[in-house]
DNA sequence: AACTCCAGCAACCGCAATATG
DNA sequence: ACATATTGCGGTTGCTGGAGT
């Protein structure tokens, strides 16, 4: 399989990638289908772990950091593609009020969900929320909002798709087994995930697969061999190209046919049976409206309403990438007589 | 059609922590 | 105990495709 592996002991492994930079041609930029197979099928009989000779070991002109972030996001075989779902995106949202900016403490209790791609969500989503609010995404303005507006209506939205999943039977492959009686938001401080650390339960909530772009026909590596492109053809980022390289979803689920079949899924929700409200878990004393902070601050708040209110109407599906809904905006209408 | 702008994301970089000899 | 190598993490960059003009 691997014919570079006879050396490999040999070497002395004391280069840093430095080194190995000037020592050797070492590639750089999107990994080809070549780079990908090399590194699965290396690891598949190997091992993970010393990245460096590993590498070397396998034939690969990558230093061990790329292999190991190659390897880590995107060729193991429990990573979990395609879009943050809703229940995702309150734990996101719930863990980076606790611990800021630990992507991968956050990440591990998004199982199949890399840093990167947590840390990739947040830049891209969240902070551009806060953009249009005109204020600091760490700022406690913005903070509230999340917290008393984003995740409730979060929670909403996903016991409404739990209601309507369970209603018309939510189709074969949708296996929605999640009970709508559980999900009060947990926002009680009692509560405190930090205090029982990794003991978050794995949910009876299963994500919807609608969203799973991987689909190993539209693009099979596993039969498909003239697709292997050479290092001066490739492109990067097109799923659709045959000679596309670098997301490579389709190549993991291909190779592990078992793989991401079975999501675990968080379910914190299920800690929360307690809480019969959304906003029980609240602190009152700190229960301040975030409306009302922008409102203070003369920030250009019904501008993003408006905003937001309009794209609502305009009927885009996407309502995840939304703040608000028709209700927040009525109550933010009515805050300030708009 | 050509160009510009921008969001999304894969990959890289620098640094700190940890492991190893 | 120390030096060096390796790993892990968070921040940042740069490429790409799509939307807008």
């Amino acid at each position: 399989m691997n014919n570079n592996n006879s050396n490999c002991m040999e070497m002395s492994g004391s280069e840093d990638d430095d080194q190995m930079n000037m020592m050797e041609d070492l590639r750089r930029g999107p990994w080809t289908v070549e780079e990908d197979f090399t590194l699965i099928n290396y690891i598949a009989h190997h091992g993970e772990g010393r990245w460096n000779s590993l590498a070397r070991c396998a034939g690969l002109k990558r230093t061990g950091k790329s292999c190991r972030l190659r390897w880590l996001n995107y060729l193991r075989p429990d990573v979990r593609r395609g879009n943050i779902t809703l229940e995702e995106q309150l734990l996101i949202l719930e863990l980076h009020s606790r611990w800021g900016n630990r992507w991968s403490k956050i990440a591990q209790h998004l199982p199949g969900r890399t840093d990167n791609e947590i840390k990739n969500y947040w830049r891209t989503r969240v902070q551009k929320h806060a953009k249009q609010l005109k204020c600091d995404v760490n700022s406690k303005q913005f903070k509230d909002t999340m917290r008393y507006l984003w995740m409730p209506r979060l929670v909403e939205r996903i016991q409404a798709a739990a209601t309507t999943t369970t209603t018309t039977g939510g189709g074969s492959s949708s296996s929605t087994t999640s009970t709508t009686t559980t999900n009060s938001y947990p926002l009680n401080p009692s509560n405190n995930m930090e205090s029982n650390n990794n003991s978050i339960v794995t949910s009876q909530l299963v994500l919807p697969q609608g969203n799973n772009n991987n689909n190993c026909s539209s693009n099979n590596y596993g039969n498909n061999n003239t697709q292997m492109i050479t290092p001066s053809s490739y492109t990067t980022t097109d799923n659709s190209s045959n000679t596309a390289v670098s997301p490579v979803s389709d190549l993991t689920e291909c190779y592990y046919p078992a793989a991401n079949q079975s999501q675990n899924h968080q379910d914190f929700f299920q800690h929360n049976n307690n809480n019969n409200s959304i906003s029980s878990g609240f602190n009152n004393d700190t229960l301040i409206s975030p409306s009302a902070c922008y409102y203070n601050q003369g920030m250009d708040f019904q501008g993003y309403v408006e905003q937001n209110n309009h794209q609502w109407s305009n009927g885009g599906d996407d309502f995840s990438d939304n703040l608000w809904n028709v209700e927040d905006i009525w109550y933010l209408k009515q805050q300030f007589n708009m």
